[in-house]
Parts: structure tokens; sequence; C-alpha cells
DNA sequence: TAACCGTGGGG
DNA sequence: TCCCCAAGGTT
């Protein structure tokens, strides 16, 4: 166990907190007190790296700078602000918590675990952040880095992602909260799996807890933690298809529910990952190759050859979907994924249909 | 419970 | 290139 003396466990707290106020990087959302606004970050920060989310976090925070901003703001403009982070649940969530807390007459976040707990798009670890950091409330936030930590503190051969070894860490991890400053030691512990104790490094001899690391003495370090393997990742490859009539192109629109719920697209497809759209073969030889996109989702990584296909003034594409033509305006104005924003730039980098805020200029098109 | 939900960087 | 990984949550 980690106290062989419960003197050196006891010393951890403070060594780690010591450690972090020397070390810690600094971070836009590291500059403020705002519950609100430190629940914006985390959820931003979901399964999403620190250096992604900053820029997200300072435009987001300045369109929607409070609750009842964010709870009376376009859907579509929230998405807009979110468009290439990923996880898209993740802005809707965040509104319909804010709706729900404006509706309550709040214009801030409970400082409540259980209360934070109930709202939409937060679950344990965001709970935790957010009454730790905001509001001072003991509790353990325990994302990725904290189960890597103390899975080697703990030298812990039980999956961490697994009830009994998530139970392990958690007791320990909670064991060591310090009363006076649990939002720091939350962040501490990140801090340092994110700059120190990494997946395939473990640089201990710059580490302020290798004091009472078991994996540290036993030389176990890299093979913690043990994890559950999950099924392995596919690959699958098809074509996105950019229909151009005149100076406009052809989206369709996904469904409410699952994947990229509610946006509009470039049709696409890629047996076996998505239905077929019924595409003729001869369609494919009739497109103009634009390169390709890549694009991720669960298990699958998906390429996808572009092809820019122009279309008669009255003819449809031949699909079996249905959708609408979007001038370029509109086209730069909505949220698209990843893969449909890197096609979108590549459309308006051939200058194939005008380019808002560029002055057309002769040659052009 | 296990599958789903995105994306980009690093080894 | 491919695989792993990331301040997880929902169903």
């Amino acid at each position: 166990m980690i106290n062989e003396g419960n003197r050196s466990k006891n010393e951890g707290a403070p060594a780690l907190l010591r450690w972090y106020h020397s070390a810690k990087r600094p971070f836009p959302w590291r500059e403020t007190g705002d519950p609100y606004k430190i629940w914006i970050s985390e959820v931003m920060l979901q399964q999403t790296q620190t250096s992604r989310a900053a820029e997200y976090y300072r435009r987001w925070t300045e369109l929607f700078p409070d609750v009842k901003s964010l709870a009376g703001a376009d859907t579509e403009e929230l998405l807009k602000a979110w468009e290439g982070l990923g996880y898209y649940s993740r802005a809707r969530n965040l509104q319909k918590a804010a709706k729900q807390l404006a509706k309550s007459g709040s214009n801030s976040l409970p400082g409540d675990y259980f209360k934070l707990l109930a709202l939409p798009g937060i679950g344990p670890y965001t709970a935790g952040a957010v009454a730790s950091i905001a509001f001072g409330i003991p509790v353990p936030a325990i994302d990725a880095n904290g189960r890597r930590v103390f899975s080697r503190l703990l030298d812990l051969e039980e999956p961490a992602d697994r009830p009994a070894g998530e139970r392990a860490i958690r007791d320990t991890f909670s064991s060591m909260i310090p009363d006076n400053a649990p939002g720091d030691f939350n962040q501490a512990v990140m801090e340092l799996g994110a700059t120190v104790c990494l997946p395939r490094t473990a640089a201990c001899s710059e580490c302020p807890l290798v004091f009472l690391c078991l994996a540290h003495i036993r030389g176990t370090a890299l093979l913690r933690p043990v994890l559950f393997r999950k099924e392995q990742g596919r690959s699958a490859d098809g074509h996105l298809f950019i229909f151009l009539r005149k100076d406009r192109v052809y989206l369709r629109k996904r469904p409410e529910k699952g994947l990229w719920a509610g946006f509009e697209e470039f049709p696409w497809e890629a047996p076996p990952a998505e239905a077929s759209l019924g595409i003729p073969g001869t369609l494919i030889e009739r497109g103009a190759d634009m390169g390709t996109v890549r694009c991720s989702f669960t298990r699958w990584r998906v390429r996808l050859r572009t092809l820019l296909v122009p279309l008669g003034e009255r003819e449809d594409p031949p699909l079996s979907c249905e959708g609408r033509w979007v001038g370029s305006d509109e086209l730069l104005a909505l949220p698209l994924s990843s893969a449909g924003g890197r096609a979108r730039k590549k459309l308006f980098g051939l200058s194939v249909i005008p380019c808002p805020g560029r002055p057309v200029r002769a040659g052009d098109g």
C-alpha cells in the first residue's frame, strides 16, 4: 500500500502543491474564478487537449460570457463556435444546462457537487472539477491523468478503467485532497500527468511524488496503468461529392441524433461505415479529383476522395437522399464537421465559387 | 455494460 | 503510415 507510513503519504499533497505552484502552465481558464467560465473550460477539455481548447475557450467566453447569454443564443451560432472541436453534443448540452439554470432564475452554477452532476453534460469528473476549482469543495476530479498518476503511485495491477481499479484510485486520491486547496490539488494531479508522469515517458527525477511512488521503486511505471483493452480501430475509403450548379453547392442534412447530429454536409459514402447514397459509378468518373480528406468517428478512420461534380442548370444530384443548394455566404456561415470544413476550404481555394470576404478579381473562377 | 460520440498531435 | 492518446458523458 501507499501508506507505508502515513507520514510520507501526508507529505504528498504539500509536495505536489509546491511543485504545482512553480510548474503550472498558463492557461486562460486559470485567470478566472468565475464558475461559469470554469464550467465551459472543463467541458471543452473533455477528451480534448489543452492546447486545442484554449483558442475555443477565448472565443466562446467572449461570445457567450455568462449563463444568460448562452441560454439565449442561437444554436447554430453555438455550433459554429464549437466547429472543429468534436463531440458536438457537448455544445448542445452546455446550452441545455444553461437554459435549465436560467429558467430557475439563476445566472450562475450551483456550488454543490450533486446539483452539478444533475446538469446535462456534467459527469463525475466535471462536477468534481467545477465544485473544487470554482467553489473550493473537497471532492476529487479524476481524469485520465489522475488514473495514470495514481495507478503508478499504487503500482496498481487491476485495470484502471474497471470498477475495482477505479475504486482503489478514488479512495487513495480522495484521502489526499487537502481541505484548504482541493481545486489546486486536482489540477496539480492533472498537470503532473500531463507534463511529467506521461503515458510513454515517466520523468521520475522531476516528480514531486517520487518518494511515495511504488511503481518507481519496482520499476513498473511504464507498465501502469493496466487498461482494459477495447476494440481496435478500422479504416475505410469512400467518396465525398461537391455538386456544383452555377455558384451553389449541394448539402444534405444529417439526422437529429447520432453522428454530427443535425449538421449539414457534402454527400459522402464510405461503406460499410455509412449507408450507401446509391451513387452511380459513372458519377465518380465525372468528378474532378480535389484530393483526400480524412474523418474519424467511434472506431472508424475514413479517407474520402473529394470529387467536384458540375451539374446542369436544372439538374439535381443523382442521389437517394435529399438536400438543398446553398451559396458561398451561407456555406461559410454553416457549422461543418472537420472533414467538411477541409472540403469547403478546398472549394474556396479553387475559387470555384466566390469566397466571402475576399474581393473577386479578374481571373478568379 | 459496452458502444457511441470527433479531432489533431506525437511516437 | 498507423496506432495511441486526450482535463469524459450518455445511452
